[in-house]
DNA sequence: CAGCGCAATGTAATGGATTACATGAAATCG
DNA sequence: CGATTTCATGTAATCCATTACATTGCGCTG
């Protein structure tokens, strides 16, 4: 299934005959531009740097020269020197999780008007890429770490971490997060399934190493106790996010012990995995049982039929970060703070009130 | 819809007075090890970099006073002495788009095979924040562009730009691409519908700035051509590559003129789309209506039904795309390559053999 | 007109590592 | 044993921009 021919189009080897090229267009250096404008050094990177300290004359002097040598000052210098980078690193487990594309939409937009770049590091939860990406301030390549991930790297610069912890947390840490409420949230989806009428409400977990997952489970849990239903913990499976995982989880459920009538998933990638196994064993979602997913990734909506699921902020969580972040570099000494914003159910097509036919 | 409650969780204000810290924990130098371990910058340089010119003894002992005081040699410092970062920056236009996601595996497996690193920058399509992160090479910060967008920002380094294209190309450009043959495999895909009986097919067009739409394009009119169906233009619908605009495509075309058996569209979320809008006017996908799609992002096995597409050879065009660069980056006097892979139909269940119901 | 202040610019120190070259000691050779 | 490598390490130049401090020249005040 994958790509087997190709061709190439080599463009004629020239060979290294052009070895000793011309080099026209070298790199410059402040000193270059600082003698072809007849100044000194000083007066080009002040030009550069704070404009109105520069006599009009030799400022529009120093750009057009600036310009038509096409100098761009070497940022390792500056940064160097300057002890910042106005780079930031975000860390996501997984890029092809289009939860995440939304949150770094909302970091990039603080950044963007606070003067900040933002790059992006995925780890596909290794903790050795965490830590690579993480050395990475600590070599002063980049200012600060906002990670999505429910582990924190350590980086002990003047002894503060400029880390910031987005969506997950870490128990008992001193790491400025921010995140949702995922006992409440998974609660109100879980309430809303018991309204419905459901009470073999399976559950597929997401990786119990990570504590919003565990949150998430708990809410399930205490939704159950709410509406007196005992829980069976041969309705729960885990799962590790993926589509996959979904559809293994819904095998196992379903070749185990009692029936169910709904499903909560831990995301809504294994809401859709789940979705496809129901279907291919003949259950129709929702009329055999109900399906409902977190997080709202923009395929919620578009699945058959729509997936019933929390909607996280992923924007607020984004900004929120980035927000703290800044603060943090502006000032070290501000104690770590937790933010936790709410969620919300959104209804769509894939739950509906249970029927006698099946449960 | 979105979050309106929020707590603050603040742990406690402990005010400025502790602002002349003991600072126990600051940043190391060389120098400082140096001293420590009572050797020279030059000894502590080495035995990092090359521990086999140091004799055992002071290299163990280096590397003793380097954990202890945890040591990061800064990285700004190192490439700026030499000259290059073993950073590269890969750019997409949108990192929410699933079909990216592989092809950035891809690159980074090769990056680090060949110890490089890889750091993500979106673009939003936006020439601006393009140019902004290429700017990063010109100030010395990476060593090199792989972008995803079929503009190439301008980047003169000793009149070589360290750049790479993937997946999509720029027509005569000197730069180094890979990509596959858009119009073998649009024509492919439309052979196919061809060949299950449907004469009126539509098509969903990318954004018209992209060759590689173009050529989509063209491989559509193509395969009509070989068919001897002549071209219905009402039958030509354009979108952004959004699954709104698969959808907004749907209804102008049905608004439209004749009716159609088949589409063919040029990725895969707007085929979702267009399954959506198709499916909400109480047309049966793949009964009354064939679809296919191009790229065979991880969701398409998992629509409903699932889509028939044109599977890209993702993880090879980014790898090869890294490869390139690496080619680049040791010998910059190798002549700019097109490289063109090839891609493969995958037929799932959105395409049925067309039916005398509608047509 | 001396003296002061201010504006504009220059000189040189600085940031932290790498590395060419120098040096000294030990090992090898004839 | 003296000469020549070889090995381990040290000294200092270098990468390039920023910026503290020094200098120059001018206008203004008393």
């Amino acid at each position: 299934m994958s790509a087997v021919g190709s061709k190439d189009k080599g463009q004629g080897a020239k060979g290294k005959s052009t070895k000793a090229a011309p080099q026209q267009n070298r790199v410059r250096t402040v000193k270059e531009i600082a003698a072809i404008a007849k100044v000194s050094v000083a007066t080009v990177s002040r030009a550069l740097q704070r404009p109105e300290v520069v006599s009009e004359a030799t400022r529009l002097r120093i750009h057009e020269v600036v310009k038509r040598l096409g100098y761009t000052p070497n940022a390792l210098a500056r940064n160097l020197r300057t002890a910042r980078t106005r780079l930031i690193v975000a860390l996501v487990p997984d890029i092809a999780n289009p939860f995440f594309s939304e949150v770094i939409r909302g970091i990039e937009q603080v950044a963007h008007e606070t003067g900040y770049s933002v790059l992006l590091g995925e780890t596909q939860s290794s903790l050795v890429r965490e830590q690579a990406y993480a050395d990475m301030v600590a070599a002063r390549q980049a200012d600060g770490i906002i990670t999505m991930s429910h582990r924190v790297p350590t980086i002990p610069i003047d002894g503060r971490l400029p880390v910031v912890n987005a969506c997950e947390y870490v128990k008992d840490s001193q790491i400025s997060s921010v995140y949702i409420d995922n006992v409440v949230a998974a609660g109100a989806a879980v309430d809303y399934l018991v309204m419905l009428g459901h009470r073999d409400i399976a559950f597929i977990a997401g990786p119990p190493t990570s504590p919003i997952c565990v949150d998430r489970e708990r809410g399930y849990q205490l939704a159950l106790q709410r509406a007196k239903i005992r829980l069976n913990p041969a309705l729960t499976a885990v799962g590790d996010f993926s589509i996959e995982a979904g559809e293994r989880a819904i095998e196992r459920l379903l070749s185990q012990a009692r029936s169910f009538s709904a499903v909560f998933c831990s995301n809504d990638e294994m809401a859709i995995g789940a979705m496809r196994a129901l279907s291919s064993h003949g259950l129709r979602v929702p009329e055999d049982v109900s399906v409902v997913g977190f997080d709202d990734i923009r395929f919620a909506r578009y699945t058959t039929p729509s997936l019933t699921t929390v909607a996280q902020p992923k924007n607020a969580l984004g900004r929120e970060a980035m927000t703290m972040m800044i603060e943090l570099l502006n000032d070290p000494q501000v104690p770590p703070r937790k933010r936790v914003l709410s969620a919300d159910l959104v209804v769509r097509g894939s739950t509906a009130p249970r029927t006698s036919k099946r449960g």
